[in-house]
DNA sequence: GAGTTTGAAACT
DNA sequence: CAGTTTCAAACTC
């Protein structure tokens, strides 16, 4: 059989080059813009090659691998050669065919070790790895999919849309650590990169010498060995996954005879929206749901909505974990379907600052006004504009109302600002006048001293008390209501002096002084 | 905490 | 695409 050679279109020309016997590889050419796809393996006898549409750049150089798509029906396989370290470019996918447009993703068992199985989504951005043993990974590919093909270890796996898996190194949990790239070591590593979306890479073995940029590569990028290099493998994958595995017990599973997709083993996965960092909201704890009639597989659902599965919410039959990926899998590409910006951000990133955020379909609120959190621009603190479709908007720039409830808002928080300051100003004065009254105190017999009753002591607790007042004030309270709490404050206040005085003293008995 | 209101998502 | 139903969050009492 002749080398047979594909070229690949947009956005690089591409060549893949088959050669009877070898695997598919890719090799990069000089140009940045040109890949040579050259086969040095042996395909299957009933795999034909096809046309390859890389909707990305395919990543090549060292021991980067890049990733193979195939149809059900006719899997194409691609695998890398060994090439020199040189430039690399991220890798993402390459796409081939697809019923309906709809896109295959990769997945690409490497060479070693195949106790973790990445699982890409079809159409979207999740990603996921799976862990499995040793023993069990070559057959996990198999009997829970049935579409995926029998998996050696150093062949690209062929798989379709179903459950997808991928088998790749990993190390164990506890020596993850997110570092910064450095020169490498025998110690396994995760490295995060710059980028706001962070990803991870999980070496299984020692690292040979590898010094990419690896901060434009997607979640789900292999970066395999080059043949005759040690077996190496790394899996690029959101960071919020790593987290995911240090929070599970992740050598427990990974040790484990098999993989029972524990639930303790889900949370927060999180899609990467649109090239919009899902780091932004992984700082802030995500709030629970509470779905009972969703399964938590429907876009009511703010988990799956945001791409994360449910972790430490209250919602019923949720099958929004790991436990039910097939359903999961399912319910993402129905939601696709039905519209493929359904997990894409609805706020969209405005060119110059938040000024410019707005919704992506505009709100259709007919009864709060877009005043209340009801309205999705309300709540995510934007205008609404001219995509919007509401009745009664009183959510734009002069609105008096809008004016008056900002104002509201901001008169709240400045309250709370100064409560806080104030009591933070009251624990301040009191620990300098333990500083400073000590030696009085030695001199003290069962009571406790004036001393700590300051001026600035009595400064501080007056101002906490006339924050009560204005609180009470500015929530209508009346007056025994208000009396009640600004007395209740001062008991506070109290308490705190001689709780600090006491201990003082106690500290100063203690040490004899 | 229970019940009501609301608007997005899902469905027809 | 429009109308209706379902759903879960926001809100009120």
């Amino acid at each position: 059989m002749s080398p047979k050679t594909i070229t690949l279109s947009e956005p690089h020309n591409t060549t893949i080059q088959s050669i009877p016997g070898k695997k598919i590889a890719i090799s990069p050419l000089k140009t940045p813009s040109k890949v040579t796809v050259v086969s040095v393996a042996s395909p299957p006898s009933n795999t034909s090659q096809k046309s390859v549409a890389l909707p990305v750049s395919v990543a090549l150089g060292q021991q980067i691998l890049a990733v193979q798509q195939s149809t059900p029906a006719s899997p194409v396989k691609v695998a890398t050669s060994q090439t020199t370290a040189q430039n690399i470019k991220p890798v993402q996918s390459v796409t081939v065919g697809g019923v309906g447009g709809s896109q295959f993703k990769t997945i690409i068992p490497l060479a070693t070790q195949p106790n973790v199985q990445q699982i890409q989504v079809p159409g979207s951005r999740f990603h996921y790895v799976r862990l499995v043993t040793a023993t069990t990974a070559s057959a996990a590919g198999q009997p829970s999919a049935p579409n995926t093909s029998s998996v050696a270890a150093g062949k690209p796996l062929v798989v379709n849309a179903g459950a997808v898996r991928m088998s790749v190194p990993v190390i164990q949990a506890q020596t993850m650590k997110q570092v910064a790239p450095k020169p490498l070591t025998s110690a396994p590593q995760v490295v995060t990169t710059s980028q706001t979306q962070q990803r991870l890479i999980m070496p299984a073995t020692p690292l040979p010498q590898i010094q990419p940029n690896f901060t434009n590569l997607p979640p789900g990028t292999v970066l395999a060995s080059a043949p005759g290099g040690s077996n190496v493998g790394y899996a690029v994958v959101p960071a919020q996954y790593v987290t995911q595995l240090q929070q599970s017990q992740f050598v427990t599973l990974a040790s484990s005879s098999s993989f029972p997709a524990s639930s303790s083993i889900q949370t927060q996965a999180k899609l990467p929206y649109n090239g919009v960092s899902a780091a932004d909201t992984t700082s802030r704890p995500r709030k629970p749901c509470n779905c009972t009639k969703s399964q938590c597989l429907k876009l009511y659902c703010d988990c799956f909505a945001n791409g994360e599965f449910c972790s430490n919410c209250n919602c019923n039959n949720c099958f929004n974990n790991l436990e039910h990926e097939t359903e999961r899998l399912k319910a993402i590409k129905t939601c696709l379907d039905r519209n493929p910006e359904a997990f894409k951000p609805k706020i969209g990133k405005g060119k110059e600052g938040e000024s410019d955020r707005r919704h992506s379909k505009g709100c259709n609120c007919k009864r709060s006004g877009c005043l209340k959190n009801y309205c999705e621009c309300y709540e995510a603190k934007i205008m609404c504009s001219s995509i919007c479709k509401c009745v009664g908007c009183k959510n734009f720039e002069e609105s008096p109302e809008r004016k008056t409830l900002m104002h509201l808002a901001d008169a709240a928080e400045v309250r709370v600002q100064q409560q806080t300051a104030a009591k933070t100003k009251l624990s301040s004065q009191i620990s300098d006048l333990l500083m400073r009254t000590t030696p009085i105190i030695s001199s003290g017999g069962g009571r406790l001293p004036y001393t700590f009753v300051t001026k600035e002591v009595l400064e501080a607790t007056c101002e906490c008390l006339l924050e009560q007042a204005k609180r009470a004030e500015q929530t209508h309270q009346p007056q025994e209501e208000a009396e009640r709490m600004i007395l209740e404050e001062f008991g506070h206040c109290l308490m705190s002096i001689i709780s600090s005085a006491g201990k003082a003293k106690a500290d100063c008995a203690s040490i004899n002084c």
